[in-house]
DNA sequence: GCAGCCACTTAGTAGCCGGCAT
DNA sequence: ATGCCGGCTACTAAGTGGCTGC
């Protein structure tokens, strides 16, 4: 009986035995030496423990550029005032009088000072923090000895959301044991919480995964410990999600047609309803939840559009019917997209924005909660992100099944195609990534080595007519060889040249696009492990450790002509 | 219906590390 | 030996969607 095929257990039981040491907590707070000094109208001032450490978390920021944001040092003010004595709050009442430099050269320095540290230093270091991952990182699940996602609690300092967040630099307060809720089985042994501190509360439900959780300060939402990826648990859960996603694709045809017919409908709701899912199948939009407004980034995703996210054109390009996109979506990442829609989605659209302001709901009479309740109506488990799965992974399907096949010779080549379809996904689902710091640099050097290598192939080239002139001029059989040894050389060279240009072409592409996180979330991984069979390319070379553990259970039971 | 709560997945990035060219 | 580059991991924010109690 393997891992995978063990007894099921009743609907809601995560699991009937339970045993962790706790979360691993954040070493308490050094204080600044004695000789580092912040300073106020150019007056060095001594604060208090509690305000000199929000200090130091401001002056390790220095660097970055949301610290000279208004939003930002207004949140970090206001906090860092609530923590100081009623001595330093009558004394700091400006943050442009306040001097951060000491503190940060001190911080600066120590970076440096770890930077440089002999190889010997670093192991001890490594070997320590390996210590505590044998201690906290690991559970007993069970039967399994299963490895922690994220045991360590989240150490305090200043809020940085994502794009325009009304609540950045905020202070993120330390966690201690007491606001701590441990979860674990009654007969286990109960993790022990620091010394002269107790828990919050110590909990045995084993209808939930999490072994920990807390509630952070800056928007009151939970924080759970929870497994690795690789374990058992979270590999059934991945394993169930692609199968309801695989359902779909028995439903789809019907589901469209029908969505089709629903944007005829006399109620504006289902209408609504009808262009939305048409949104979310087509372009693979996220569901769009409602967001309490001012806690958060302005982000939306499809029912939560507004009429300003989009801009109709009769004709745009050549084309009728275009719908241009241009919102912030998840991560406050912008989505921008001129999409050809039929004229049914077109008039509906229209219909929908008339008599709005620019910040109107798009959909007006839709929620994300209707839109799931009317999917679970059509398929048992689907909801909107099962068409992200779903068009995820049959599109990588499709474009593997069109770009590559079996008699394609090299591994590169077949890796390219790979990478190419796992591109199409990443771009369906908008996985954007700030372009690398070295792009440019790394890019002129591959230039480089195209350079020189063009070079030698005019060298080669030269070589070459000059041992045909030979061969020509003096009739014997050496000159020949000669000459199909240059030829091989201007082969190689041609060959090396084209290596290198699609090896650049596979980077320019891949500037602004994250393949990770389609590769990780969206597509089953069944389709890789199948294609890699039968290409014979080593699964290794396209899932390093980590996802190689985490799709454990693919790799384990994936027949070579698996379909999804 | 809907607001709040809760549990869980999905997301991009900073910084570390190891391998390779020089 | 050194320094650079790219891949990987750790981190934690930001989503989705179910449930509950009115």
């Amino acid at each position: 009986v393997t891992v995978w095929e063990e007894e099921k257990y009743e609907a809601g039981v995560k699991w009937r035995f339970l045993e962790h040491k706790g979360p691993y907590f954040p070493p308490n707070y050094q204080p600044l030496p004695d000789n580092v000094h912040f300073h106020y109208k150019g007056k060095p001032v001594k604060l208090s423990l509690a305000a000199e450490e929000v200090a130091v978390f401001f002056a390790q920021m220095l660097d970055h550029e949301y610290t000279t944001k208004k939003v930002f040092r207004e949140n970090f003010f206001t906090d860092w005032r609530k923590v100081m004595t009623q001595e330093e709050r009558l004394l700091i009442q400006d943050l442009d009088k306040c001097d951060f430099g000491e503190i940060h050269a001190m911080h600066k320095a120590k970076v440096e000072e770890k930077r440089n540290m002999s190889k010997e230093e670093k192991l001890v270091l490594k070997e320590a923090s390996q210590m505590i991952v044998e201690e906290f990182g690991y559970c007993l699940l069970d039967h399994h000895r299963e490895r922690i996602g994220n045991f360590k609690i989240e150490p305090p300092g200043l809020f940085r959301g994502r794009g325009e967040h009304p609540k950045q630099g905020m202070l993120k307060k330390r966690i201690q044991p007491e606001d701590v809720i441990i979860n674990c089985s009654k007969e286990s042994s109960i993790p022990v919480p620091p010394a002269g501190h107790h828990w919050k509360e110590v909990r045995h439900d084993n209808s939930v995964t999490w072994l920990a959780s807390w509630t952070e300060n800056i928007q009151g939402a939970i924080k759970y410990v929870m497994l690795n990826a690789n374990s058992k648990l979270k590999g059934e859960k991945d394993w169930e999600k692609f199968e309801v996603a695989r359902k779909l694709k028995t439903h789809v045809d019907g589901i469209r047609k029908q969505y089709l017919e629903d944007m005829k409908s006399r109620e504006m709701r289902i209408r609504q309803r009808a262009v939305a899912l048409y949104f979310i199948d087509k372009l693979a939009l996220r569901a769009g939840n409602e967001k309490e407004e001012g806690e958060t980034a302005d982000t939306v995703g499809c029912c939560s559009l507004r009429v300003e996210h989009i801009t109709l054109h009769k004709q745009l390009d050549g084309k009728d019917c275009v719908v241009e996109f241009d919102f912030l979506g998840k991560d406050s990442i912008r989505y921008y997209n001129k999409v050809p829609v039929i004229s049914k989605v077109f008039k509906n659209l229209k219909l929908f924005m008339e008599n709005k302001d620019p910040g109107d709901d798009l959909f007006d009479r839709l929620t994300t909660a209707m839109l799931n309740k009317h999917l679970s109506s059509l398929m048992p488990g689907l909801t909107a992100k099962v068409f992200r799965t779903y068009n995820a992974s049959i599109t990588l399907q499709q474009q593997l099944q069109e770009l590559t096949n079996e008699s394609m010779d090299s591994d590169a080549e077949k890796l390219l195609c790979y990478n190419r379809a796992n591109r199409a996904v990443a771009i369906l689902c908008n996985h954007q990534r700030a372009p690398p710091k070295t792009f440019e640099q790394s890019m002129a050097n591959l230039q480089a080595k195209i350079d020189t290598g063009k070079e030698q192939l005019a060298l080669a080239k030269v070589e070459l007519k000059q041992a045909k002139k030979d061969a020509k001029e003096k009739d014997n059989s050496d000159p020949k060889l000669v000459v199909e040894k240059k030829e091989a050389a201007v082969k190689r060279c041609k060959e090396r040249i084209l290596k290198l240009e699609v090896q650049a072409t596979d980077r320019e592409e891949n500037k602004q696009i994250a393949l990770g996180t389609s590769k990780l979330n969206y597509l089953d991984p069944r389709i890789s492990v199948a294609w890699c069979k039968r290409m014979g390319v080593p699964i290794e070379k396209i899932y390093n450790k980590t996802q190689r553990d985490k799709f454990a259970w693919a790799i384990d039971m994936t027949d070579i002509d698996f379909e999804f």
